[in-house]
DNA sequence: GCTGCATGATGAA
DNA sequence: TCATCCTGCAGCA
């Protein structure tokens, strides 16, 4: 589900099979009237950043899609079936139909929206921005970093599982201020999201623990493989028992052992 | 059939 | 900090 590697990973999969000219429709109807505007015209590109996507046509029309947290994309290949009534856009291209689900954002933009939703972004691993926006700002900010890593102007593309296992992975206990932490910490921390991201955007899913330290094949992981403390009863790496509390409606996952 | 919950974000108070 | 929007599913009667 969407956290940034899954808008990527979307946007990589998508561009080759439906760049090209598109049918657009709305089955659900609240995207009629941007659809009309878009059917029957090329797509040029598909591009990500953080958590959004953008659509950028050859008229100039410029699709802007966030997943939000139930959003998603059903592919199907030409002709498709019948589209599901709940679904907000699909576009039909080339080589594949896309259908999008329940996004939080689903609209045609113009180029100056477009600069104040990228101007609003940190940097985004997954596009491989320079890292310093984030580390010279996160050295400022007596805010717990735990919180930071969640706000996208900070850093883009990361979500609450990966606030969770980066955490986790770089022994950061994520109420720390953020300040507070050392430069080589905060670097460790902006490496490790490049990983773990790079890694869930191949592998279509966050998989952010080691199987051998877990002690399962890869080919074999279930869920509860698959992170350290996330969702998490007891760590996988220590077997303490995990702390978690609601901060800001989102559940903070964390191991009061591994993350000092 | 209901309730609650989920990998998100916004706007009002 | 809270309510709200978006959807689907598990768990429970």
């Amino acid at each position: 589900m969407p956290e940034g590697h899954t808008i990527h990973r979307a946007a990589r999969l998508q561009r080759p099979l439906l760049v090209g000219e598109c049918r657009v429709s709305s089955p659900q109807g609240r995207f009629a009237d941007g659809a009309a505007v878009l059917d029957g015209t090329r797509l040029a590109a598909i591009d990500a950043y953080g958590k959004h996507l953008i659509y950028r046509w050859e008229s100039g029309a410029l699709l802007h899609v966030h997943l939000g947290l139930f959003g998603r994309f059903l592919t199907s290949t030409t002709p498709p079936p019948p589209p599901r009534s709940s679904v907000r856009c699909r576009i039909e291209g080339p080589k594949e139909c896309v259908d999008l689900i329940g996004p939080t954002a689903c609209e045609l933009i113009d180029p100056a929206g477009l600069d104040t939703l990228l101007g609003r972004l940190g940097p985004d691993p997954l596009r491989d921005d320079a890292p310093q926006a984030f580390l010279e700002r996160a050295a400022r900010s007596r805010r717990p970093i735990g919180d930071l890593v969640l706000d996208q102007s900070f850093i883009a593309g990361i979500g609450n599982v990966y606030r969770a296992e980066g955490l986790f992975l770089c022994g950061i206990d994520p109420h720390r201020e953020a300040r507070s932490l050392t430069d080589p910490q905060r670097g460790a921390l902006w490496e490790t999201f490049c990983q773990v991201l790079r890694a869930g955007e191949r592998a279509g899913r966050i998989v952010t623990t080691d199987p051998h330290e877990i002690g399962v094949t890869r080919s074999r992981m279930r869920r509860r493989d698959r992170t350290y403390v996330y969702g998490q009863d007891t760590c996988r790496r220590c077997d303490a028992a995990v702390r978690q509390e609601m901060r800001g409606g989102r559940r903070l996952w964390w191991c009061p052992e591994c993350q000092r």
